[in-house]
RNA sequence: GGCCCCAUCGUCUAGGCAGGUCCAGGACACCGGGUUUUCAACCCGGCAACAGGGGUUCGAAUCCCCUUGGGGCUACCA
């Protein structure tokens, strides 16, 4: 028998693709390439309350950026489609009926309130809910007498009771579930979609799935989905199930795509005299709408939460991958920080590449304990990774990351691009050689100049007087060379007996507005003389006139 | 409340299954110093952990039990 390996993700498209499922996928895609096994992507969407259009198509995105391709799936395809479990519906319905018919299943017509009242009962009696399976399932007629009465008729699995219920994770070991603890649960609905835990198991089975890396969340409905699984396929063997540990937020709790919202919600409540109006108009919500956000109640879309945050300027946690892409993030770094969140090679590495990731990937070095997800260790990542980066990966990556935010340094060519990469050595992201870069290709109005800089900088220490004498000394060279710019500036350091920098930083703030930029003989170099020399009339006169005020 | 999982530096972890080689190793963070035209980067040094209590054993971070703490699930969500 050919064992080959089958994996797959298979999310939910409620929004954009976020660090937990990311590295879900990661796992299992590392797993499969690992084995030279198939890798599937299968669209999990038979919530129609929850699915958002755009969803699917964000979450292919975000996997591709970071590299994850699948064999199977959405706009590849493959064997065992669609993929998409909304168009399967009469896959899950014959083996509903199946079931039925083998009285292994029964009908239930419980309304939400009777449902809600039973779970209460069992809370006060302190007891666990199970759902309690009638002495005689109701038939056929029963359930088209409800269906015509407009009553809700689901459909519910009778869980086998005659013995404890035992996963064998292969993070975990042996869990055993006492007879009786896993209740029937829905398979069903009442919109006739089936639930994530019956459609789960058909499709494991049909798309000969061989292993099941998912997040610890997962756990508790294992013994229902394999009990399930012997009574439909009694005679494959189901999948070897692994339970990862769960990533958690600094802020305690699930890493979750709440992160955003409650850190919007926490700085503008910070903020002093904002306009509650102005801020609800920027993120396209009613008056009420913004006071519920404020207050908890509710929480307005992703959309509504990134234009707020950009209008005020604050930076929230990336919690989406397409966040660290905006960030500057590396899709290399991004993958191998994901990798070492509960799972380690087992030796002393750390940094490595998606090749040797692929190499040393193995389950049997998942983690089981709960690990948080540190931005600062992922930011040194991203440091090392960019070190590391062949220049032509890092000017596509570059490329990428400035169409995604429209940067003015989208105008530079390719071999200006290898420059400002090379001159910003050392950066920790993909925004700081762009923040360290744009003025170049700013206008002069564009420029905004740092008060505290200009205070610093220009009106202390005669920071002004040496910018004119910098002037001069440009104004007179016509060889407007790294080398000859490098000369001017040092001679004139130790001229006034001064360190390069009383020299340096009047003129940086001069040419690009702040005390921060990329090396300043090579800044002003590209900038040109011209461009130079203007900037300089242009800070001073500027200067001048703030000092007056 | 019920069920389940987990427990080593601030954080991610190695070591644990096959107890002695671990007065616990690495990385990030942090602190101190160096380098320096800014921000970074870089170099050197330092701080820092086996949750607590019982066992088992000649010997326990490693095995067992309890306590405590953290997390997950408890939906006609996935």
């Amino acid at each position: 028998m050919s064992e080959q390996v089958v994996t797959r993700f298979a999310p939910s498209p409620t929004g954009y693709l976020h660090v937990g499922g990311a590295r879900t996928a990661l796992f299992n895609w590392l797993l499969a390439r690992r084995a030279g096994g198939v890798f599937i992507l299968r669209i999990e969407d038979t919530d129609q309350k929850r699915n958002t259009p755009t969803a699917m198509q964000q979450v292919m995105d975000d996997l591709r950026w970071l590299g994850i391709e699948w064999d199977e799936g959405p706009e590849v395809g493959g064997p065992s489609g669609p993929y998409l479990q909304s168009q399967r519906r009469d896959i899950y319905d014959r083996y509903v009926r199946k079931l039925l018919d083998e009285q292994k299943t029964y009908y239930c017509f419980d309304t939400p309130e009777q449902l809600d009242a039973l779970r209460r009962r069992a809370e006060a009696e302190k007891k666990g809910f199970a759902y309690p399976r009638p002495e005689q399932f109701p038939d056929e007629s029963d359930a088209a007498k409800a269906r015509a009465e407009g009553r809700s008729v689901t459909v519910r699995f009778a869980v086998p009771r005659s013995e404890p219920l035992v996963v064998r994770d292969v993070v975990r070991g042996v869990i055993t579930f006492a007879p009786g603890e896993i209740g029937d649960f829905i398979i069903q609905k009442s919109d006739g979609f089936p639930t994530y835990n019956f459609a789960c198991v058909v499709d494991d089975f049909l798309m000969r799935i061989t292993h099941v890396i998912r997040g610890q969340e997962h756990l508790m409905n294992t013994p229902g989905q394999q009990a399930l699984w012997r009574a439909l396929f009694a005679d494959a063997p189901p999948p070897k199930y692994a339970h990862m540990s769960v990533t958690v937020s600094d802020t305690g709790g699930k890493l979750s795509k709440r992160e955003r919202p409650k850190a919007m919600r926490n700085a503008i409540k910070a903020m002093q005299d904002i306009s509650a109006e102005a801020l609800a108009g920027i993120g396209n919500i009613s008056a009420e709408e913004f006071a519920d956000f404020i207050s908890g109640k509710t929480t307005p879309d992703m959309v509504s939460i990134d234009a707020m945050a950009e209008f005020l300027g604050v930076q929230l946690p990336e919690i989406n991958i397409v966040d660290f892409f905006k960030s500057g993030y590396l899709p290399e770094a991004v993958v191998n920080f994901l990798a070492l969140l509960g799972w380690n090679p087992g030796d002393d590495r750390e940094i490595m590449t998606v090749e040797q990731l692929l190499e040393s990937f193995d389950l049997s070095r998942l983690t089981k304990s709960n690990s948080l997800f540190d931005r600062k260790k992922l930011l040194a990542f991203n440091t090392e990774h960019i070190r590391m980066a062949s220049p032509e990966k890092l000017i596509q990556h570059f490329k990428d990351y400035l169409k995604l935010i429209g940067s003015p340094v989208l105008a530079a060519d390719d071999e200006l691009l290898s420059r400002l990469i090379k001159i910003c050595e050392g950066a920790r992201t993909l925004a700081d050689i762009e923040r360290k870069s744009r003025f170049l290709f700013l206008k002069r109005d564009e420029i905004e100049y740092d008060d505290k800089a200009v205070e610093k900088v220009l009106l202390k220490n005669d920071g002004l007087a040496v910018l004119v004498e910098v002037r001069e000394k440009f104004a007179v060279t016509d060889d407007f060379t790294h080398g000859r710019i490098e000369t001017i500036l040092r001679s004139l350091a130790e001229e006034k007996q001064v360190g390069l920098g009383k020299v340096a930083q009047p003129l940086r703030v001069a040419i690009c507005g702040s005390t921060i930029s990329a090396p300043i003989f090579d800044s002003v170099e590209m900038l040109g003389k011209e461009k130079t020399l203007a900037r300089i009339d242009w800070t001073v006169e500027f200067v001048k006139g703030k000092a007056q005020i």
